[in-house]
DNA sequence: GGTTATTTGTTCGTATGTATG
DNA sequence: GCATACATACGAACAAATAAC
């Protein structure tokens, strides 16, 4: 399948933490080294994802310290736009596919109960 | 954004096409050549993608003729396919950010209304 | 206070994959 | 098919900050 490069995939995870609360501002991120360790990949490549959402003022490093989320991070805005970039993602397969709207909201719905505990 | 390599997102739009009923088995697929001028890309990345297609048994190379969706092509399963990997990827989306199944069923029908002529 | 050792981020070079001509 | 340029991923060595002795 492939969803893109690793570093963007690690990125993309960290600001997911941030948008559910797993991760605070002011909050520690892993160690790249122990970060790289447990996803199996190398260090360089978490240096690579830590640097981009830096450059996206996101987190922050302190050299000797580790890497922190900034304290002025959008954190209320992130959930929102990362839902919203999703959905339309979604639709956008849906219309390529030729799926009716009512189609697609249907298969979506389907795809609830089949993994739901309810 | 960036969803991957452009021969990989040559060759899904290849298999959308035949989902949505643009394209049947049988059907001769544009020269690579050309293809390539109406996407402002190099030959040799067409040329790529449909190697990509012709190794999953989609289409097949006629030595002169050029290149045509196979006969035995899976045509009706890949729409259904290619929706429910669609749906897949979406929830896991909302997961991953927390979003309780009941607001990201809200957030698809918001985002049809959005974008709605009805 | 100074030295060492650990933890951390930083930087270099190399190999593979992608896109181009 | 080949040669070139760029992006990605990998590996090892480096420099700064910290804590312990």
């Amino acid at each position: 399948m492939s969803a893109g490069p690793i570093f963007e995939q690690i990125a993309k995870n960290v600001r997911q933490q941030l948008a559910r609360g797993d991760l605070a501002p002011g909050d520690r991120l892993p160690s790249a080294r122990d970060l790289a360790a447990t996803l199996s990949v190398n260090p360089n490549t978490v240096v690579h994802a830590y640097s981009l959402l830096e450059q996206q003022d996101v987190i922050e490093k302190r050299r000797g310290l580790g890497t922190f989320v900034r304290p002025d991070a959008p954190v209320p805005t992130l959930k929102n736009e990362l839902l919203h970039a999703a959905v339309t993602t979604f639709l956008g397969e849906a219309r390529q596919l030729g799926v009716p709207d009512s189609q697609a909201l249907a298969a979506i719905e389907e795809g609830l109960n089949a993994s739901d505990s309810s």
